[in-house]
Parts: C-alpha cells; structure tokens; sequence
DNA sequence: GAATCAATACCCCGTTCGGGGTATTCTGAA
DNA sequence: TTCAGAATACCCCGAACGGGGTATTGATTC
C-alpha cells in the first residue's frame, strides 16, 4: 500500500526539497503541499476520500496559524492522519505541546532528509519517530527528570484558560454527564435552544465540533 | 573514541551471539559478559578504570535479581555508565520501571541484532534507543493519553473490566478522538453501520447510551 | 451615552445519531 | 460437529445534533 504524504511547509526551497525528495520512492506518494495552515485544513478538506493523506509532514512555524494550531485542527477533523512535526524547534515546550496536539513524530529540520523518509515509514508501522534529542528529551520525561512544561501547574491553568463563562462551565459540565439540550434545558431552565447557543460557543472555544471532542477536552483539561 | 561494551544476559546462547556479534565493530569493544545480575555488579566493581564499560546491554530477566534491580545498583556505583534494556517485556510497567531505573534505551529481543549496534551508537551519541513499540508508548505517555502504570493502583485495572474486543477498543478511541460513524467507517475500512453496531454493543457494555458519557466512562477508565 | 460581554432566544436545514431489530460468516474451543 | 463470540452488514425511523445566522436585554466599564 502507496502512503499518501501530504506536507506543510511555509519556505518555498524547503518544500519544494521535500517534494523533490519523496519523487523517488515507491512506496510513498506525495497527495498535496500546502504553504500555510489554512490551506491545509481548507485544501485536505476538499480533497476527495481517496486523496485524504495517511501521513502530514508538518512546520511548526506557520504564517498566520502555527503547525501545532494546524495539528489540532486536522486531528479533529480527520483523526485518522498521522502527523509528523518537522521543525527547527528542540525546545521541551514546542515539542510536547505537538505531542498533545496530536503528533505522532517530532523531526529536525537538521536531520538528513533520508531519516524523514525513514520517519514517515516508521510512522505507518506503528512507530513514533523521534530525532535524537526528542527521543532523550522524551525518556528524561519518563523517567521523571523532567517536568512537562505543560504539566507545570503554573502553565497548566494559564496556557489552557479558554475563557469559559460560569454558563458555560455550568452547561459544560452538563455535557460530561451526558446531558442532552432538552435535559440541560429542563434542568437550567432556559430554552433547549439557549443551550445550543451555549453549547455552540463552548465549541467555538475549545476549537471542537463534537460533544465527544468536549468531553474529552473537558476531561483531559480538566475544565469541569 | 571506541565504546567499551559490557553485556548482562542469563541465556548462553543468546550472550555468546551477542558477544559474536560485537566482534565485527572497530567502534565497539566488549570488555565484559555476565550471566547475573551479581556477577555484573560483583565484575564491574573489580575492572581497572580504563576497562569500565561505557554501555551495558541489561536483559530483565535474570537469576536471582533482576536486571532492573541491577541496572538501579549500577546506576548508583557508575551513574557514568549507559545502559541498554535488552528483553522480551514490551509491557508498560517493565518499560517504565526499566527507565525509573535508570536504563537509556529499551531494547526487543526480536529487533534485529543490527538494531543492537545502532542503538549503542545512537545511545553514545546522546540519543535513546528504543524499539518501535517503546517509541510509540512513551509518545503516548507523554501526550497524557497513558499514565505510567506506576502510578497508578492495579485495582483500577481489574476493577473496570467492560469485557471490551479489540475492535471494540479501537471504536472506543475512535470515539473519544471523536470520529463519526463515517470517519471510522473509512479509518478501519468497514460500512459505516458496521461502526454503528459496534458502537450499540459498545454502549451496551458500558451502560451509556451517547457518546458523551462512552467518552467519559473510556477516559475516566482508562479503557483506551 | 457608547461599547462590550454574557445570557437568553430563535430560524433554517442538512447531517448524524441512537435504538429497535435482523442476518451471515468466520474462528476457536469444547 | 456444534456452539458461542466477534466481525461484518443492513433496515426503519424518530430524535438529536451542528452550524450558518439573527436578535434583544441587562450589567459593567469607560
């Protein structure tokens, strides 16, 4: 099976170095190139189901929206994409919040353009392909040596403030529980329709577009 | 700079294929070759200076202590030396324990013995070799996604058990990541009301009936 | 007074979901 | 061989959802 790459990537030498590169292997196929997060998220939306790329090679530093915003945008809307995050970026705080974002590799913009076709394989077997440094930073964080920067509990409440009212923490949490527009109206007693107006403005917060996304955001971030 | 290799590992054949195979290497030495845990730490303390190894490849399972509890004792007496897990465990706990230890990389006893090599270059390198798998689990642990099994009490495993399939599991996540009946359907190559199936027997056993409340229950769980 | 934000309420419309149920095939264990 | 469980697939139908948008009112701040 041909894995369909897609890249995103704001300077035109490098994307087009990365698209001559992957003009010479078989078993990986290059679907679409985008110059800025937007494009990607507008452009894989328009792509047809057998176009949708398997795996995303991804800058972090981005015009207007950055590579991780890109991230979290696309793993909403098509999970399934694997992404890569290629970058100049060694720093603790850009590679995990990647990872939370929902990479699945972390490369160097100085490693050899022969690991990225290498990372892009592993990526599909399973694997997490990491550059060295990402790789030690990793296992320093696993063996506790090193705090996540976003585990900070300082940064924790700071960097994830979405700015939810006290209605929409209320109705949030309503969420969780599985509540329903018509049980949250009931139970709140406002319009079935006033909830969906809460709700919608909860999403566009939380950057999501399902109850289930909420949740999980709500959960993981612990907003409720 | 030659790297000083020593090796720990019960199993005969496998420590005399081992030593064979770094006979090949002008960049590699081996220095010395235990077959306990004891021995290892006994052997080591007696090297003169000069032959102290830079790397030691440590299986886990050894008589009497184990390469963990050996890796830790080593890591006190030469906090210098590196040290490779080498084993047949790829589960959660072993890997992590094997970190808290102190190990810098993690090894499968099915990678292929040129696998070995690198890894002691990468590690000598700054690096953290890992198999694909122990890539893969650390990425989700650092993504918040899995918590080391060490911190968390065993009896929330045995407690939850929703008797949950594979397929099942896979659908669960999906979920949570908040895939649609149609998202999944083309993730997993099924129809999309084989999804929906699924996810009715899924909210069968975990008593919900959306999936908010799956969402929850899975993340809550840990089921995924 | 004007601007801003939160809360409330609603319209339109297509999409997705949940739950009742049915069925077949394959695999592994007894 | 038989049986049970998993995986796959489907029908019907009403309920619920998501997202585009609109609007008003009240409170607070400048």
């Amino acid at each position: 099976m041909t894995i369909k790459l897609a890249i995103v990537e704001d300077t035109p030498a490098l994307r087009k170095h990365i698209e001559e590169l992957f003009t010479f292997f078989k078993d990986i196929r290059l679907v679409a190139s985008y110059a800025s997060g937007e494009a990607a998220i507008e452009g894989i939306r328009r792509l047809p189901p057998s176009k949708i790329p398997d795996v995303i090679l991804m800058d972090i530093m981005l015009p207007n929206i950055s590579g991780i915003e890109t991230t979290i945008t696309i793993k909403e809307m098509f999970p399934q994409i694997e992404i890569i995050m290629i970058t100049v970026f060694e720093d603790e705080q850009k590679i995990f919040q990647s990872i939370q974002a929902g990479a699945s590799g972390y490369l160097l913009k100085d490693d050899a353009p022969e690991k990225i076709v290498d990372a892009v394989r592993e990526l599909v077997k399973g694997g997490a392909p990491m550059s060295r440094t990402v790789a030690k930073k990793m296992l320093d964080y696993t063996r506790g040596k090193m705090d996540s920067p976003l585990h900070d509990p300082t940064e924790k409440y700071s960097s994830v403030n979405f700015a939810l009212s006290i209605r929409e923490r209320e109705l949030l949490n309503g969420l969780v529980q599985g509540g329903t527009y018509a049980t949250l109206s009931k139970q709140h007693c406002i319009s079935p329709l006033t909830v969906k107006t809460h709700i919608k403005n909860i999403y566009k917060k939380l950057h999501v577009h399902s109850r289930a996304n909420a949740v999980r955001i709500a959960l993981e971030k612990n907003l409720v």
